[in-house]
DNA sequence: TAAGTTTATGGTAAAAAATACCATAAGTAA
DNA sequence: TTACTTATGGTATTTTTTACCATAAACTTA
């Protein structure tokens, strides 16, 4: 591993090639939620200098030996015990003055997780962390409002298309009903219920179970699980 | 921009912040161009270790004071003499040994051109330089294959969805089958000629042109034009 | 027990989009 | 003029999407 040569993809350098690493890479997370109809997002209030007390997503930098997926797991392990959920790579954001301890460029994930099952306020963070309504967003910390944005989008064409994905977001059981209200949230549009009945029936990795619904004033709706056998996951 | 505080996101580190000032950063470019109905990617030939000899995309490391979409065109703009292109990213391809000379985070870029105007060697690059058709890949250096195989997905994607970015590939004025013909040759599928020439006419930012196809034998076919007006870039 | 409320679920019909296929026009070349 | 090639317009069919209706199945309340 030597950098001795100054010749690396085919160019001469004018500098020596040291001066090109010292790069800081960071990761920096969209972690939507769903919980009882709603789809928050996870934000931090930032403890110290820059952009003290406002708000950001979560994120760290990566450290010199690890892969950036697992930073991006990392950080939503640290923040919330969860493991093993996918994240999403978003793109890169490498604006020059973006962070101000140095020259940092942030790789932006977004992950899907269902927050029926534990504490939205994980232990150590109570008062530093909170669960934004995604229409609610107020402005972020460094380029994070960019960053957020396209989180958004992609979220919401994965739902346009009825992907696996979305079904991440609800809870290993869940209702067609569910799952529309859920998409109509997002997307901040009406569904006709029986139309997107239809689609979803024709969809092969959604598995009816024998199961009903429970505990409701009214008519209870059939459960279905995701059949993680058919998704090409 | 000081270091000396341990903690930057909200987390105590073990390790001095500077440890984490480390990276390189690099940009890799798939450069797809169009040729009297092929379509080919520019790749060099590395003449230096690791992978010397190898096909590679070509890429360069990012200056600390360089925006990483500045890099991108750099590196098109002096193999091709091209400005003003549009850069794609990709994504951000963080693999902790994918290069030799120390952890270097790479971001993939992709862009369309039209080379009926050009050499495709341009000086300087004469034996090292290649157009290779997108169907006859060779393996490529680093990860390099993992960001072509992304890059062919993206531009097939919007080729489907026949967005203004699949005429990048196409001289100003063309004609609906040179149109046709390259989108069934990155498709690799056949396309109905009539309902495809159906679709095209209903595409606002498809202007036509009052003049005609020359020195064809056969009736010549009328020549067409984006309108940039209309394409929301 | 019956009426009322709410959601689940199945179905049909109309509208729109995609696909298949045909017929003719307008050039060049011989 | 004829043969050949591609351009271009058109129709018919199929598939997908959308709109909307009717009934079923649970629970709640009187």
């Amino acid at each position: 591993m030597s950098r001795e040569s100054a010749k690396h993809y085919g160019y001469d350098y004018n500098i020596p090639l040291d001066e090109f690493f010292q790069f800081g890479i960071s990761v920096d997370c969209v972690i939507i939620g769903h919980l009882k109809g709603k789809v928050k997002v996870m934000l931090i209030k930032r403890g110290a200098e820059p952009f003290k007390g406002k708000w950001a997503l979560p994120g760290d930098l990566v450290y010199p030996n690890e892969e950036i997926d697992v930073a991006a797991k990392r950080v939503l392990t640290e923040l919330t015990g969860l493991k093993n959920i996918f994240m999403n790579q978003i793109r890169a954001f490498g604006g020059v003055e973006r962070h101000s301890l140095g020259r940092v460029v942030t790789v932006g994930y977004y992950a899907l997780i269902e927050l029926d099952k534990f504490s939205p306020k994980p232990s150590g963070w109570a008062e530093d962390v909170s669960w934004v309504e995604i229409n609610e967003m107020p402005n972020l910390a460094f380029d994070h409002s960019d960053i957020y944005k396209e989180a958004k989008y992609l979220l919401k064409e994965s739902l346009k298309k009825t992907t696996p994905q979305g079904f991440e977001l609800l809870p290993e059981k869940f209702t067609l009903l569910q799952y529309l209200q859920m998409t109509e949230y997002v997307l901040g549009e009406t569904i006709d219920k029986a139309n997107f009945r239809k689609k979803l029936k024709a969809i092969d990795f959604l598995k009816p179970l024998p199961e009903m619904e429970s505990n409701v004033n009214h008519r209870p709706a059939k459960l279905y699980t995701l059949d993680k056998n058919k998704t090409n996951y």
